[in-house]
DNA sequence: GCGCATCCATACGCTGGCGTATGGACAATA
DNA sequence: TATTGTCCATACGCCAGCGTATGGATGCGC
């Protein structure tokens, strides 16, 4: 789809670094205020250029916003993909994984993704597809501590949602009380 | 706040009648595609009417987000509050409150009302007492199903998180499956 | 040097949505 | 009937943000 090489695969460097930086900077915003901060001029301002190197990367406003979601569901994914080092032993590995998804605000964009592409199918299409492969990633959790499939799932899918809500909800709670509850939330999961 | 009344406590209706349908429309703009949905303009059109109608009841567009946001809260706190002959087992209580959170899509502007509200003090504040109103509902059956108070508090968290989670996933999943998992949920937040 | 491609600056037109000004339409009261 | 208050229609000014047109600036190959 990103086929702007002009000849052969020399250096796509140049290009796709700055388009990359417009995706970035974008995400910020985003993060910060929702889909309506992501303004043409104000992500220029933020990266010190003008529109001109917008228009040039990209052809309009929906295009970017359609790569936008794009990179958001990769740099999710990769996220959740690349396990640093866990512990083995499964229960203190979903706890370590659980514990990374409440120190990361990386997800703290999760509700205005949501609520930017929620009733737009092809746009939902995207989350759902990270929604689905974070939760396998957190359902073989389950597996390897012993659950059958169909158990794993449904505790995999508790904490998911459990994860999802309570990004929702503080906003203003220490991250102490976070991990807390997610704790204590993870042992009841484990539990019976 | 809204003494709009001239003389005395006459007659407010025709007023607040009027103030309230754009409220009412507004949320239902709000619930299908977020805060930028909320265009005066359009919520006349909706009503059939025009502006002038707006800024007569409203000052401008700020003031009237405002009490928008008011409204959502009085209905849904109102919406928990009124219950509607729930059974007396405290376990099926849980169940069937439950299930009506899964029905009333009412609920499925969550998203959006957070996402709008989430970085915004004064908006998260009004957000937040809600969510208090509507745990202290929940905690109150969990007490009320035996559990000691720790214990119940914890498990309603955890149910409201996961109620509120399940929103923002789905969209697409029809409800008997949510209904099927919000069971299974909740027996294993009843059972150990 | 020249030519060519990449990337950005400047300046402008255009539209959508906010807010305002003003004048009706209608009902109630006197 | 005249008056007053409530509610809405019409018409306009205004500006933020999108998109475009065009012209540098810089780097690379030859």
């Amino acid at each position: 789809m990103s086929t702007r090489g002009s000849k052969q695969a020399k250096a796509a460097m140049p290009d796709r670094q700055s388009r990359e930086s417009w995706l970035h900077t974008a995400l910020q915003a985003l993060a910060k205020g929702g889909i309506d901060q992501v303004r043409v001029e104000w992500l220029a301002r933020d990266l010190g250029v003008t529109k001109g190197s917008f228009y040039w990367h990209f052809k309009d406003r929906d295009q970017f916003l359609e790569a936008l979601l794009d990179y958001w569901a990769e740099q999710s994914t990769q996220t959740v993909i690349r396990n640093r080092s866990y512990p083995d032993d499964p229960p203190a590995r979903i706890r370590a994984v659980a514990e990374d998804i409440v120190r990361r605000d990386l997800a703290g964009m999760d509700p205005h993704i949501r609520s930017w592409t929620q009733y737009d199918p092809r746009r939902a299409k995207v989350v759902a597809s990270v929604d689905k492969l974070r939760f396998g990633f957190l359902r073989d959790l389950f597996v390897a501590a012993g659950y059958p499939t169909d158990e794993a799932a449904l505790r995999a899918q508790c904490l998911y949602r459990y994860a999802l809500g309570e990004q929702f909800i503080l906003a203003r709670e220490s991250k102490a009380q976070r991990l807390r509850r997610m704790h204590t939330q993870i042992d009841l999961l484990l539990g019976p």
